[in-house]
DNA sequence: ATGATACTTAAGTGACGGCTTGACTATCGT
DNA sequence: ACGATAGTCAAGCCGTCACTTAAGTATCAT
């Protein structure tokens, strides 16, 4: 179950990382943080079709990182949460245990250093 | 000369991402973050060849995630900063402006709404 | 009702990603 | 010197990716 959790966790991972690994998604998201945007509005400054940026948006709703709702014949996109925290999450989780082991690494050579200060104070 | 900045941060950012974006790829950043380690010892839990965890190593250098020596017949990897920081800072600058806009939103809100109350009392 | 707008879907294409195998090199222990 | 160990390089396989075109559907304005 633990397990289960993992996997599922891996592959929300998959998705979001996935979903920032491309510029053109990533000016999406970009442009959605300054403010919600229409489907076209997204293309203009893309340079590319319409359809290529429904798959983009895909991808993004996938990661968790846009959600859209459809109105009429137009569908407004904006930036959701939850997939940046989860990026953010996992980059500060190994972040921080990466600092905690070179803390550590620091406290040791601290020592080490003090033990030769010591030693070398023993030998005068 | 600003878009060249633009364009290689670009180019990073999607090393970083594509490189965070693969379940082994994040396994092997896992295990650096508790440790330096060889190449075959991080081949060993991912079940994968050599061959496949140098090539990992390859991606996860380019993205700035990883760095490593070869001392002898072992090549020891270790985390590197740069990548991880690139990532973070990308996703807060966006999250910033996210959240200065819902706040700025907000604001609107609740002076829409006062409006409304200085109405309510001018009207009574 | 008709034309224009705003998507949506499906199929195809060329490039790239992750992985393997197999042959090779360099280094270590004895 | 010898075999075992640790990694490297090149080729190939197969699936996925970003994108396009082309043909739809639904909605809006007149």
């Amino acid at each position: 179950m633990v397990k289960q959790m993992l996997n599922q966790n891996a592959q929300q991972l998959d998705h979001v990382f996935r979903a920032l690994a491309d510029a053109n998604r990533r000016a999406i998201i970009d442009q959605l943080s300054r403010g919600p945007a229409s489907v076209s509005e997204l293309a203009r400054p893309l340079g590319v079709t319409l359809a290529a940026v429904v798959q983009h948006l895909q991808v993004l709703e996938q990661g968790g990182l846009v959600r859209s709702e459809k109105v009429g014949r137009v569908r407004t996109c904006h930036i959701e949460s939850s997939g940046l925290d989860a990026a953010r999450d996992w980059l500060g989780e190994r972040r921080a245990l990466w600092e905690r082991r070179l803390d550590r690494l620091g406290e040791v050579l601290a020592e080490q250093k003090q033990e030769k200060v010591k030693k070398r104070k023993r030998d005068e």
